[in-house]
RNA sequence: GGGCGGGUGGCGGAACAGGCAGACGCCUUGGACUUAAAAUCCAAUGUCCCGAGAGGGACGUGAGGGUUCGAUUCCCUCCCCGCCCACCA
């Protein structure tokens, strides 16, 4: 027999004509496995380094339906967002028809790869269908005051025209282009995610299944700290500046404040100033080169002095208030106290403008050159002196509190999430503006709000909807007077933050979700995705699933109980890209090796959490693996003899322990953790052993027909359709998934002897023959007599023996 | 600057719990089959040294040190590579 893509055909159409993979009933008896891939961005074909995520998708689902679990292994589209209008612009032709040919072909090669989606399920986030649904959760957060909107400082690419959130700007530049980015000024939809940072940071115990790499990003991407928010009066004003700090311990050093240039309080502590002009000059100038210059590495801090003195009410003394370049506005209060003894930066802006330095903390070993910056004993601070940080921080924010001078306060660095879009193929966010009654929120029975059709694609910085009258112009839900559209679209992570929820009843017109199927499936059991999605995904979904269990609408915390991030597979040592030129494309491999070629060879590549290689050559030597394995069919079939149980020959017994000692290994490698590669080099291993068998000349048919039988059962995961075939051939009935996952037997696991290694000093001298569980004394008696062991030994004397049960003897000389 | 990974043959990578380093695959070489080639099968394949050969020896998991009878594995110091975050007070 051979394997060829005759043989995926038949295959896919089986499992597609049987409805193999189409769950439509609950069986709550049956324990669920909810299998869930990162969905696609349908923007070109898929190509082996994007085949990987689905790959080791299906090999869990498949495995654990071998298993016995009720699985459900779902695909959708993440179909909104900006490339499908990119193109729009460039090559005018509709995003809508862009997307939906995009998803036609990628669905093409998915299903030609054998993965098992249950494709009665698919979801796509750009059909009214679905997006309803996202403004629904859209509406559900307004109702509860978590979508807010407000004026902001936004950064702006002007390349793509288009806000972009704090996350999408990467070294001060556009994700996206690389346009280094602006700040502007825009009314705003928000999702107040700040209100779950604690919950989201708490709730990370619940995540034991995860790496913990996602979730030390998750927890800095939070960015909690614990600290005090001082107050200081302004001298000779009624004005109060705060300032947060988690070093409270060096207040006794703070020689200066510096303010952010938005902070809003700038206007009245410099109204009369002498060198008002001057100040504004610097504000304007700072402001211009705040989006990028933050974040080259040559920053230079800068600032100007307010001619204003703050008081730290610590010692009474005046302190200058200073502008500065380097305070954040978004962070704190957008106002600092400086310690320059005890702070790099503060350290490097007090040389500059030579303002002086005072030491607090004595630190308690060693003092390297600079600012130390670690914590120590206090040391010019008063009545708290000789005390060390840590009391200090607790001492001093006690008594700040007693004088109300002061208050303990916890900081985020966790934003809003900025959901508005300026841009046309996204959901529309459903509100209405009303003269007289203002921002209406549409009500769910107009739901959805269609996203109309457009012709002209013009990057103008305003969305292209606000070129559609008839989308505009509506009636005011409350009063009916005319009214206008939100002309904004939703941020395409809010399609994706409640996706998986509604694959468990894609087709309810009623609600988002049906609550019972989804507290069934759901939380998740396995997610499976790349690690670009660690922070902001992950966090979003998170988010929303917290709001939706307040809501009622579901019971569990926390959306994915495990979670895998694999590695990407590299072509000369780069990501595969087009503009690389180093993309390899799946269908010349199927078309040539077959699906189950492919598939193989990627889970067989290395670690799949890790970045792999593509190498075309070992490529070729899983395809000869196969078909070498294939073979033991024709063999099979060619050789004299009956198929009935005999007493078995040495040879034959040494095959069937290999047998069982491969199932063990392969179970355990796939149950543990996903080490794919592993799992099938023991295949690869029973393999070779049957053939060592057959050219051996022992073996007889029932025992080759028992070793392809469990080759092609343990690989049935990673090549779905030649086990089929296999199975068939062998008598079985399809579908080889229904087949039980095979177990072990303890009695062939045993051995009862084996070779051992004889150390002399710890380096291999001979090896010897023991029986299993031999006691200590009879090992070492013989290991002793062995003639090379005396030989080596000579009129050595022995000082010891260690001898490890079953493993090794090393004689001490 | 901070955090997290990682460094093992010519290559991708194994080694569960401190116990035979290099499984499995690629590449390469030799042999068988063949008119020939491909395919297939068999065998060799970490480096260096001794030996005609059978065989034997030394070295070897980024570098150096430590613990141990024994270290890729544990501890300390350092170097290099990758990714993520980055003036968060």
């Amino acid at each position: 027999m051979n394997y060829n893509k005759e043989i995926d055909k038949k295959w896919q159409d089986f499992w597609e004509s049987r409805r193999v993979f189409n769950i439509d009933t609950n069986d709550k008896t049956k324990l669920k496995y909810y299998c869930l891939v990162m969905f696609p961005y349908p923007s070109s074909e898929l190509h082996v380094g994007h085949a990987r995520n689905y790959i080791i998708g299906d090999a869990v689902a498949r495995y654990k339906k071998m298993q016995g679990f009720y699985v459900l292994n779902p695909i959708g589209w993440d179909a909104f967002g900006l490339p499908a209008e990119n193109q729009a612009i460039k090559h005018k032709v509709n995003p809508r028809e862009w997307t939906l040919k995009n998803i036609k072909r990628i669905t093409e090669q998915l299903k030609s790869w054998g993965i098992s989606y249950d494709w009665e399920r698919e979801v796509t986030t750009c059909l009214p269908r679905y997006y309803k649904w996202t403004q629904w959760l859209f509406l559900k957060l307004y109702k509860k005051g978590l979508a807010y909107k407000k004026e902001a400082s936004v950064n702006w690419c002007d390349s793509c025209k288009t806000v972009l959130a704090n996350e999408l700007v990467i070294m001060g530049k556009c994700e996206r282009c690389s346009t280094p980015v602006t700040q502007k000024k825009l009314k705003q939809w928000f999702f107040k995610i700040t209100d779950y940072a604690q919950r989201l940071l708490d709730d990370m115990k619940l995540l034991k299944e995860w790496p913990e790499r996602v979730k030390t990003m998750q927890e800095n991407w939070i960015g909690r700290s614990e600290g005090v928010e001082i107050i200081f009066p302004v001298a000779g004003s009624g004005i109060k500046l705060q300032c947060f700090t988690t070093r409270v311990d060096t207040i006794f050093g703070a020689t200066f404040l510096a303010l952010n240039w938005e902070h809003p309080l700038i206007g009245e502590l410099i109204k009369d100033a002498e060198n008002k002009t001057e100040i504004e000059v610097f504000l304007r100038m700072v402001k211009a080169e705040s989006a990028f210059n933050t974040f080259a590495d040559d920053f230079e801090k800068k600032g100007i002095f307010t001619g204003k003195f703050a008081v730290n009410s610590m010692t009474g003394e005046k302190i200058p208030i200073w502008i500065a370049n380097y305070i954040l506005s978004g962070y704190g209060t957008g106002a600092i106290m400086c310690v320059p003894a005890h702070d790099k930066r503060d350290f490097e802006f007090s040389r500059k403008y030579n303002l002086p330095v005072t030491e607090v903390i004595k630190p308690s070993g060693e003092v390297p050159g600079g600012p130390y910056e670690g914590e120590g004993t206090l040391i010019n601070s008063r009545d708290f002196n000789n005390l060390s940080s840590e009391e200090a921080k607790e001492k001093i924010a006690d008594y700040m509190e007693s004088k109300e001078i002061g208050k303990r306060s916890i900081n985020y660095k966790l934003r809003d999430w900025l959901v508005s879009r300026q841009r046309y193929w996204g959901a529309p966010i459903p509100v209405i503006y009303c003269p007289e009654c203002k921002e209406v929120p549409v009500p769910y029975e107009d739901l959805p709000v269609l996203l109309p059709k457009v012709s002209e694609f013009l990057p103008t910085g305003r969305s292209p909807l606000t070129y559609i009258e008839n989308f505009i112009n509506t009636k005011c839900p409350k009063c009916g007077r005319k009214a206008k559209r939100e002309t904004d679209t939703m941020d395409t992570f809010v399609d994706s933050s409640w996706y998986f929820l509604r694959y468990v009843s894609p087709r309810n017109d009623e609600s988002p979700f049906s609550t019972d199927k989804v507290n069934y499936w759901l939380p998740v059991d396995q997610y499976i995705g790349g690690v670009e999605h660690a922070i902001l995904h992950l966090m979003y979904s998170r988010f929303i699933n917290k709001f939706l269990m307040d809501e009622k609408l579901l019971q569990f915390p926390e959306p994915f109980k495990r979670l895998f991030t694999q590695g990407m597979i590299v072509k000369n040592g780069a990501k595969m890209s087009k503009s690389k030129g180093n993309v390899v494309a799946p269908d010349y491999i199927i078309d040539k090796y077959g699906a189950d070629t492919m598939r193989l060879y990627i889970l067989f590549m290395g670690p799949p959490h890790k970045d792999a290689e593509w190498q075309d050559g070992s490529l070729l030597g899983v395809w000869r693996f196969m078909q070498r394995a294939i073979r033991l069919l024709d063999i099979l079939k060619e050789m004299p003899g009956s198929q009935e149980k005999e007493e078995l020959n040495e040879s034959e017994e040494d095959v069937i322990k290999k047998i069982h000692a491969t199932i063990k290994e392969v179970t355990r490698d796939l149950e543990d953790s996903f080490q794919f590669n592993t799992a099938i080099s023991r295949i690869m291993e029973l393999v070779n052993k049957v053939y060592k068998g057959i050219n051996g000349g022992g073996l007889r048919k029932q025992v080759i027909k028992e070793g392809v039988e469990v080759v092609f059962t343990l690989l049935a995961p990673f090549t779905p359709h030649i086990s089929e075939e296999v199975n068939v051939l062998l008598g079985g009935v399809p579908s080889v998934l229904d087949k039980k996952w095979p177990v072990a037997e303890e009695r062939y696991l045993k051995e009862d002897s084996l070779e051992i290694p004889v150390l002399i000093n710890g380096r291999v001298r001979e090896k010897t023959v023991i029986g299993i569980d031999w006691p200590e004394e009879k090992v070492k008696e013989k290991a002793l007599v062995l003639p090379r062991i005396r030989e080596l030994l000579g009129d050595r004397k022995v000082k010891k023996i260690i001898y490890v049960r079953n493993k090794i003897v090393n004689i001490v000389a």
